[in-house]
DNA sequence: GTGTTGCCATCGCACTTTCCGATGGGGCTA
DNA sequence: TAGCCCCATCGGAAAGTGCGATGGCAACAC
């Protein structure tokens, strides 16, 4: 068994076609097919069903892909062993971790590193890749990332692995925003108002959450994707309102660049949490090591947070 | 890269060198020559010394040998899902246990299986291999066995993964024997008489750890290697006497076929540890189904044991 | 020292695999 | 019906993969 073969049929089922894979593997198309002809004369069974536009995957197919991923990175990992590479490790984050957090987490690790043990297990290489929810999540499935940290509202349905930490959300404007000098905000008042969302689906889904779903139907929102510093900064001029996590607008509001809208009650606590894959091989002490720092600078330990909501 | 590559340096590894090797693959010798040298070009590093005598892994031959059993491990589980056969699951064992205690377990999966659920993941196929503590050590390194039954006697270094049973030994003979009939029987009394030996080292060791290392050295040890069956026939012709745990000669004991011999002290508890891959695909459900069924068919529970201990 | 043995690398040769571009069938859409 | 996209297939070039034969090297026996 030749693992191009797995390549190109890993590659086919992301690309929905023989063709697409072809051109994203830079084969001909011509030899993509034959590629999947000998793997399912090898394996015994059609992994695909030629349509007449693309291809679809059988159920063999179904159950193969993710032996097939397993595989492929099994050899890249081997491939590093082999060398004496150091090990590599991809974390994925959203631009709000990215922003503050995740930075001082790293350094720590690097620091740790660089001290007491810097044997041949000293660390492993870290790669970081800053990306929207959906896009992280994609490339976790697609066997890209190796650890992921997000903001976990407790609205959706995947299980994190492990809550590294815990945060609260505000809805922050400028001193000048005419909400910011009301004694209370109401949600109605809410409405009127411009929203810059930093994440398509997250701040919606918080509000929604907070307010029902008829409120928030016909607010104005402005999506602002990929800069966290961009989103403050247009949100300095006075201009619309957002919702962020503590952590992302701690500095601001200290500094009184921006204010937290007083709002009748608190939002809804949101915890930090990390993904993994369970074979990490060497990179897995690494992993546990950074898990270990990040729970460390956990911005609102869970005692603060549960003695502040009681 | 093609996994016949993995192969052939796993046989090398394994015999010592490239003819060995290429013999036991069925390959000529020139061809796993030039395998192992692809391999090489390959990951870009030389993975063994040809030396005058056979050949000896580089440290990077030694770090890629685990993956390289993996990733074969790996294929044929993904050939297997692909197909849609049902997992399989290896299981070794040393006879003693496979005599008594092993068959009742199996007995309750296959009718637990065969009962409530007969979907798709219904269970593995298991596979039974009886074979010596030293054979099932280096078959499970080599990633020939999914699952170990042994017994532990506490005074190997190595960690078993679970324990699932707890048992007595018992110094066994013929009533017909000469030491049945005594009141007691001291450890000088033993060597006199010649001893049968199931399993090599196991038996010695527990005996030493009892009596201590000069007593021991002059005893006359027949070894019976293979079948517990003919060692019990053995005995119960009054020839010899034997170390086993209770689970084996617990019905010769009740039906007065054979005696526990009086010594003045018990022996040591020994228990029943299992040790397991942890990647394990399809068959990790049956696994577990079977830890816990082991554990419900524990010979000695650990209460009972705790109760007569005190 | 000399011959023998066993191990591995290399060479030449035959066969197979693997790639490409070109061609053609089949379904979808305009 | 024409155009388009997708995939299978074909022929030929290039690379890979197998084998047996040969030779170098180290260890061992005498």
């Amino acid at each position: 068994m030749d693992s191009r073969y797995l390549r190109a049929f890993v590659a086919v089922a992301e690309h929905g076609g023989i063709s697409a894979a072809a051109q994203a593997l830079g084969y001909a198309q011509s030899s993509v097919s034959a590629q999947l002809k000998r793997l399912e004369a090898d394996l015994g069974v059609s992994v695909l069903v030629r349509a007449g536009t693309g291809t679809v995957l059988t159920e063999a197919g179904g159950r193969l892909l993710p032996y097939a991923r397993e595989a492929l990175e099994l050899e890249e990992r081997m491939r590093r062993t082999a060398r004496g590479d150091r090990p590599r490790l991809r974390i994925g984050t959203q631009e709000s971790l990215a922003h503050v957090w995740l930075p001082e987490v790293l350094a720590a690790l690097e620091y740790g590193a660089g001290g007491a043990d810097t044997g041949p297990d000293a660390g492993a290489d870290v790669v970081l890749t800053v990306a929207s929810r959906s896009t992280l999540e994609r490339a976790f499935g697609a066997g890209e990332l190796d650890l992921v940290f997000e903001y976990d509202n407790g609205l959706r349905s995947v299980r994190p692995h492990a809550v590294v930490g815990h945060d609260r959300t505000f809805l922050v404007a400028s001193p000048s925003h005419p909400l910011a000098r009301q004694e209370t905000v109401t949600p109605e008042q809410l409405l009127a108002h411009e929203f810059l969302v930093a994440e398509p689906g997250c701040t919606s889904e918080m509000l929604v959450d907070r307010f029902g779903a008829d409120l928030l139907a016909g607010a104005q929102q402005t999506l602002l994707q990929g800069s966290v510093a961009a989103l403050l900064r247009l949100l300095g001029h006075g201009h619309g309102i957002t919702l962020l996590p503590e952590l992302t607008v701690a500095r601001e509001l200290r500094e009184g660049e921006l204010v937290a809208l007083p709002l009748t009650e608190p939002l809804r606590p949101v915890s930090i949490v990390a993904q993994w894959h369970p074979r990490l091989g060497a990179a897995e002490h690494t992993v546990r090591t950074l898990l270990d720092l990040a729970r460390r600078a956990d911005p609102l330990p869970e005692v603060t947070r549960t003695a502040r909501a009681s």
